[in-house]
DNA sequence: CTGTATCCGTGTTGATACTG
DNA sequence: CAGTATCAACACGGATACAG
C-alpha cells in the first residue's frame, strides 16, 4: 500500500514544487488565510481573533496559530508591561501575503453569489479599502482619514495614489468617520452619500467634510459576472 | 441546537462578506486551486488533469470539477468531431483567477521550506514564467519562444514587457526549446547556462540562440526568507 | 480572560475496486 | 479512458472541563 506523505503534524501536503501548491499547503487549511487576514493590520489577541472569525472554535484557532507559527507566518509576541498580554502578529514574510489576500478578494467579489449582507469584520472593512480603491479616482488626492469602528481605531492615508491602512491613532487627521462596520458598507460600496448615513445617525463625521466625501467615493465593488 | 449553515452540497462556508472569505469558499477546498491552475493555459481532459495533479484520486477530481462547474468557474466543453472528446475549461471569470494563483506562488516560493526537487507539472513550469519574470530584465526585449515539453507544445511571447503564455503552436518562433520539465528548472531558476543543458542533451535548442539564451535568463526564483 | 485538553458526531477526503 | 461506488481515516466544529 502506498502511503501518502503528510507533514510532521499529520496534515496533507501537495508535494508539488509549484509555488501555488506550496502556498495552498500553508493557507489552504480551513480558517488559515482568514486568520492571516485578521492580522494584516496589526497584532491581535486570541479573543479578538475569535471575534473577527465568527464560527471558528477555540481549539481550531489554537491549532491554526500553532501551525502558522511553525511555518514562520505568525509570531507570538508579549506586550510590554503593564499590558503584558500575549498577542499574535504576522512575521515580515507573513505580511507579504497581503497581495494574495487582496487578489483573492478582488477576484471572488465578482462572483454572482456574493452576498453583501453577510457579516464583515472591522479588519475586512479596512482591508477592503486597499482591495477596492479605484486608482483613477485617487489621482492627485492626498488625505488622512481616521476611522472609529466601535472601540477600534484605524487610519487610512492616501498619498500619491498610494493608500496605507493601519490600526492605530493619528494626529490631526483631515477627517474622522465614526460608526459601526455595517454602516460603512452602503456608503463605500452601495453608492449611498455620506451625508445620508450621517443624517440617519449611523456615521458621525468630523473634520473636513469635503475630504471625507471625496475619500468615501474612491471605492467600488467590482461588477459581478454573468 | 444551533445548526451551522452549509452550502447546497453540504460543504462548510465561511458566511463572511469579505472577498477573501468568499474566495476561500471557492478555492479553499483541497485541490480546487491547483485544478484551476492546470486549466489556466487552456482546456484539459480528465486524464490530463490527473497527470498534472499527482495524488488526486478520480472521485475527488470528479467532485471538484462538478463543484467548480456549479460555481461558474469551470465549464465542460465537447470538442468538435472527429476528436469529440470532453474537456474542461475555465470560464472567463475562472480565467480571472490567474492573478490569485500568481500572487500565491510568488509569496509561497519565499518559504524556507520550498523544495525545488519536487515534481512540477508542465503547466506549472509555463505558468512560472509569468509568475517569476523579472520586469527590468525584459525591458526592450521582444521574442516568441516555443517550448516543446514532451508531447505538449507551449508558446511564450514577450512584447513590450508583457509576457503571454499559452498551450499551442506558433508559426516561426524566434527559438524552440525542447526537453522535459525537469530539464528547464536548473536553466530558468538555478543559474545553469542554456548551453550546459544543451551539451548534456537535456534541452534541444533550435532557431535564434541569442534570443533563447536571453529569454531563459529573464526569470528568478524569489529569495527565501530568514 | 487566555488559552489547552478532552470527547464525540459528522462530513470530507482519498484509496481501491469497479462499471461503461 | 472516464467516471462511479464503497469504505475507512481523519479533520472539523461543538461542547465541555480545566489551567494560568
Amino acid at each position: 500500500m502506498k502511503l501518502e506523505k503528510v507533514t510532521e503534524n499529520g496534515r496533507r501536503r501537495y508535494d508539488d514544487a509549484c509555488g501555488a501548491a506550496l502556498g495552498m499547503d500553508y493557507v489552504g487549511e480551513r480558517w488559515a488565510l482568514l486568520l492571516m487576514r485578521e492580522l494584516l493590520l496589526g497584532p491581535r489577541r486570541f479573543g479578538e481573533l475569535r471575534s473577527g472569525l465568527p464560527g471558528i472554535s477555540a481549539n481550531v484557532l489554537t491549532q491554526r496559530l500553532t501551525g502558522l507559527e511553525a511555518a514562520g507566518i505568525v509570531r507570538r509576541e508579549r506586550l510590554p508591561p503593564p499590558a503584558s498580554a500575549q498577542v499574535y502578529a504576522l512575521t515580515p514574510w507573513g505580511m507579504e501575503s497581503e497581495p494574495v489576500v487582496l487578489a483573492l478578494g478582488r477576484w471572488a467579489l465578482r462572483s454572482p453569489a456574493h452576498d453583501t449582507s453577510l457579516p464583515f469584520s472591522r479588519v475586512s472593512l479596512m482591508l477592503s479599502l486597499r482591495m477596492l480603491m479605484v486608482q483613477e479616482r485617487a489621482a492627485g488626492f492626498t488625505a488622512t482619514v481616521a476611522f472609529h469602528l466601535g472601540e477600534e481605531r484605524y487610519v487610512a492615508r492616501l498619498t500619491a495614489g498610494d493608500l496605507r491602512v493601519w490600526r492605530g491613532e493619528v494626529d490631526a487627521p483631515d477627517a474622522i468617520l465614526a460608526g459601526e462596520t455595517a454602516a460603512f458598507k452602503p456608503v463605500l460600496y452601495g453608492g449611498m452619500p455620506l451625508a445620508v448615513a450621517e443624517a440617519t445617525g449611523r456615521i458621525a463625521v468630523a473634520g473636513n467634510r469635503a475630504v471625507a466625501e471625496r475619500f468615501t467615493g474612491l471605492f467600488r465593488l467590482p461588477d459581478k459576472v454573468e
